[in-house]
DNA sequence: CCGCACCACGATTCACTTGG
DNA sequence: CCAAGTGAATCGTGGTGCGG
């Protein structure tokens, strides 16, 4: 099934699918976001960051632990800690259940840290992965590896709190009649805003109109220089003191075709390529 | 006055968690 | 297992300001 837009496949979720809303145009897009969010994580998964990821956890602000931004996806230093096989018939998985098992009742799990997620159930649930319980500096996630008509196998791993990267995916429709793009900058303001208030490595706009970078070291003293340069040096180091404060910033975000021509950028669209370390654009025939 | 560009908020929707 | 509550996402609307 294909369509020649995001714009007709929404058209077509309306009227197929989300009749019966009150709104059915916004639930047709909400729709659509959700499916931004699919992709995103199947690209994830292809890129073998799966055991690194963790969906919908709160981050702080970047030396300012009071305000934390769900964030859609964070990737996290990753320990495997081991691998369960399980049959049909001990359904439904839950983190309760995950925990009972000896090698992580030696952790220490307290019970206040405990989720009430499941994993995989008779019927209803099935996800790719789910958190057991959170630790302080580290928490515990199972991600389910297989599934068969007798059983399956999960895996559990334990997850570093700070993420080295996060992922926002945002969609924006068409406004009916309109030609231009989206009018809605709130949106971009606010992942804007989470982007640039996590990481360590802080932008500045120089003088110049190009963008300078920043980083405290441990000791007090500053780091800086052009702001790509910097992210670049430190990405390629082994410097902990430089990376483990370090978060890239990624945006994923529909095209809707009239965000952009190749000369003209509008301001949403700016907002969002200058405040992320990069903004990836799904295209019409990519989401088609 | 009209058309256009722009801004910010409100209404609505749905997934997820929680308490019983 | 279910109903109610929570939180965040999407899109539409009311309103302002400007130039012709």
């Amino acid at each position: 099934m294909s369509y020649q837009s995001v714009d007709q496949l929404q058209k077509v979720l309306t009227a197929k699918v989300f009749h019966y809303a009150k709104d059915s145009k916004k639930a047709a897009g909400r729709a659509l976001g959700t499916l931004v969010e699919i992709i995103t994580f199947y690209a994830l998964k292809s890129w073998g960051f799966e055991r690194n990821v963790a969906i919908e956890r709160p981050l702080p602000e970047f030396g300012n632990d009071e305000i934390t931004h769900n964030v859609e996806y964070s990737l996290h230093p990753s320990n495997l800690l081991m691998k369960m096989k399980f049959s049909r018939d001990e359904l439904p998985i839950t983190a309760k259940k995950i925990a009972n098992n000896q090698k992580l009742a030696d952790l220490g799990i307290t019970a206040e840290s405990m989720k009430s997620n499941a994993l995989l159930s008779n019927d209803l649930i099935l996800r790719n992965s789910c958190t057991v319980c959170d630790c302080g500096e580290t928490f515990i996630n199972a991600y389910l590896d297989q599934l068969r008509k007798s059983g399956g196998q999960y895996s559990i791993v334990s997850l570093r709190r700070r993420p080295f990267a996060i992922f926002e995916c945002k969609r924006v429709g068409v406004e009916e009649g309109m030609r231009k793009g989206p009018q809605t900058i709130e949106k971009a303001k606010q992942g804007a805003y989470v982007a640039r208030t996590v990481s360590a490595l802080q932008k500045i706009r120089l003088t110049n109109g190009s963008m300078g970078g920043l980083i405290q070291k441990r000791d007090g003293s500053f780091r800086h220089g052009d702001y790509y340069n910097l992210m670049a040096e430190i990405i390629a180091s082994d410097d902990s003191e430089l990376l483990s404060r370090f978060i890239l910033t990624v945006g994923v975000v529909s095209n809707h075709g009239n965000w952009f021509t190749s000369e003209n950028h509008n301001k949403e669209l700016k907002v969002l390529a200058q405040s992320y370390d990069w903004l990836l654009f799904l295209t019409d025939t990519g989401i088609a």
